[in-house]
DNA sequence: TTGAGCATGTAATGGGTTACATGATTGG
DNA sequence: CCAATCATGTAACCCATTACATGCTCAA
């Protein structure tokens, strides 16, 4: 039972899902392919965390929506309750960064407007969700025990970061312009 | 040639260091074992990108200081004009936050107190990092073309991610108090 | 003398990406 | 008819962690 896998047993807990939808759920918050997806929720149904029925479409392929069961709900709860590993974050950039003595004006402004580019796309992507999320519901999910509770705190946290990296970015090529 | 081989020849390319070094210079930036450090070393020698004096230490152990060769500093020059890959994040508290729904307050609030204690630690770690390389030094290095800046950056970069994340963490807080 | 930090390595395993494969359906 | 999206899977490979392994030096 690695992180993703619990992972999955959170998106199937609120939403009995294909593993194709889980995979476009989990992009924002957890980078995995349907190659790791797809194995792996045969894993959990096979030790009976996860529980799958066929569900037939006219309109599309047929697909397998997996729901939880009760094992994989107390191994949910339990996980929750377990201090969470440390993050590990892996950026490219940053190395750049360190590096930028040895790049010219030129290619040290084109590493972070990239970057900037990048993270204004991804705001959009956010802030896009969380309209959605308050204008279906009535307004700001404000409630802990509802499930959109996590939706709007996960999505804030998204936009969050995105900005915060985006005035980073600002700052550093306003050095960069100041250079003698 | 990934990543990791690239912020080698970064680091060494600044200063020759041994593979130890290395690794704890990487730590806070690009989290990496000694276990993944040396065989990369021992390869990107053999190929010709670093090279390697054994130096003899009387009050500790013999250490292998490696530096960059031309055909290194052609490779990570190359390297920095690339367009830099999108940063990966694996947190597994986003993934905990999404099923905040299923967990009491008591656990809510635990699993927050963890992180910022954690973001706490960081930033005064970055902070300290910070303040040296700015008394050392004559103040703020804020000239491009000069390796510290790439140091200032990037503890700024740190820094502010580690702010932006306590201040996250105590706006869920916050809600969660406010709960009916 | 023993534990902590310095220093280097290998082996086994697990996590994750890329590539290979197949096939349905719909809209342009 | 062809490209895009939905849908599911496997195989090979690379990246990363954990565990195994060794040995030096210094300070408590």
């Amino acid at each position: 039972m690695n992180t993703l896998a619990y992972g999955l047993l959170g998106l199937v807990a609120r939403t009995p899902s294909s593993g194709y939808d889980l995979m476009l759920q989990l992009q924002p918050f957890w980078q995995a392919k349907h190659s790791q997806i797809y194995p792996l929720l045969a894993k959990l149904e096979q030790e009976g965390y996860l529980e799958f029925t066929r569900v037939h479409q006219t309109d599309r392929p047929d697909k397998k929506v997996y729901s939880i069961t009760e094992k994989g709900q107390i191994a949910l709860k339990l996980w929750l309750g377990q201090p969470a590993v440390e993050p590990v974050v892996r950026d490219e950039l940053v190395l750049k960064a360190y590096c930028l003595w040895l790049a010219d004006e030129k290619m040290a402004n084109a590493i972070f407007t990239e970057r900037m580019d990048h993270c204004k796309e991804q705001l959009q992507m956010y802030e896009d969700y969380i309209k959605e999320l308050t204008t279906e519901g009535e307004g700001v999910p404000d409630h802990p025990d509802h499930p959109s509770f996590g939706d709007y705190i996960l999505l804030s946290w998204g936009a969050r970061r995105m900005k915060d990296d985006i005035h980073w970015c600002e700052w550093v090529m306003d050095l960069l312009k100041k250079r003698a």
